[in-house]
DNA sequence: TAGATTGTTAATCGATTAACAATC
DNA sequence: TAGATTGTTAATCGATTAACAATC
């Protein structure tokens, strides 16, 4: 299994060979690649390689067929679309929904859940708002596995303890708080929080 | 200097040791600090040992000792408030501003820009936006030193050149493209698109 | 062919953890 | 005092880079 370093890396590849794609480009070269996604030429092959397809000394590598073959790896098998449950429908969580549904056709937010019963049972950017009580109800009757909780840092570990209780395996966090799981679920924190005031650090210490 | 790992957490460790100031904790252990953040009792001692404040054997540390000593750290010398500019006031940019107003008031949004003419020359929680063309001027006026950028994938790399051309030396982005940065300028890349692909990729291995 | 690029191994680097004497 | 905790060094771990023969 990659690390997760290398699967950001190869989610990243994608993104930027897709680009390369409109632009009909038909082989690319690793160091091509690592100045495009702003890495080592080095990491760029290790990764490459990971995807088990081979590229040739000649030509470097075929844009579509190395993308194809990220996304044997990235998507769901089958073709198919990943179901996403969304908690917490603050400013963040507002922002979320069509940020997501815009950039990534083959990850969908299918449901949303709120405490607050003034944004519940509506449709928001396609889709439906439900109140917290349903949230195991409805995470378990759509076969989501894929949860974002963007709740305040209070609640964060009651809703990925329900979240998880209905079935959800991975978890994206914007609650700033860590979070306590058992053994097999993945979490992924972003602490914007955190980010700003690193920045703000390693800034001052700048010229 | 520390790393920008280390920066990370003991940004976290003032969270949460502000959380115990407020139930009136006197005294923390490094385990159980290394228990609050989610990180190992060695590393919650080494971080502690950053920032120069000894515990004692007895007691621990001090929460609200060692909370103003990583605050010597992190925060502007001087008490004062550091400027930050939002650049980019789509769907996630409008929901940024309230987000850190609410949450770091020592690292204050002062100014947001836009390329549409709609959203600008108004005041949106407090700070005004104003058009793309002023953006240096502005930058450069109220002497911010720390940027957002949250302008779609096309336009982030000239956005960023701008904001440091103006000064700017540290740039929290949160465009899905990496940047291509002089040295002496500090980037925090925050992308959700690949973070919660990789949610996906890992909780499809999940049992 | 010649030469740039690939696949792959060894060397390096840095961060994390384990261990333990010193301490109150 | 006794014992849990601290400060600090050595050992471990993993990821990244450097190097180079194989390749088309």
């Amino acid at each position: 299994m990659p690390s997760d370093k290398t699967i950001s890396r190869l989610s990243l590849y994608r993104r930027l060979l897709g680009q390369l794609q409109e632009q009909r480009v038909r082989h690319v070269y690793s160091h091509q690649l690592a100045a495009l996604a702003g890495v080592s030429a080095a990491q760029a092959r290790r990764d490459v390689m990971e995807v088990g397809y081979n590229g040739s000394p000649q030509h470097g590598y075929d844009v579509e067929t190395l993308a194809q073959s990220i996304g044997a790896i990235l998507d769901v098998p089958g073709g198919g679309v990943e179901a996403v449950a969304l908690v917490g429908l603050g400013n963040l969580g507002r922002a979320i929904v069509p940020y997501f549904r815009q950039r990534h056709p083959r990850l969908a937010i299918v449901a949303t859940f709120d405490a607050d019963p003034q944004k519940t049972d509506r449709v928001m950017h396609g889709t439906r708002c439900y109140p917290m009580e349903r949230l195991q109800e409805v995470v378990r009757a759509q076969g989501v596995r894929v949860g974002i909780i963007a709740v305040p840092a209070g609640s964060a570990q009651d809703v990925a303890y329900n979240l998880i209780s209905a079935g959800v395996r991975g978890i994206l966090n914007f609650a700033p708080v860590p979070l306590k799981l058992p053994p097999g679920v993945y979490c992924e924190n972003i602490d914007m929080t955190v980010a700003l005031e690193k920045v703000a650090y390693f800034a001052r210490g700048m010229k």
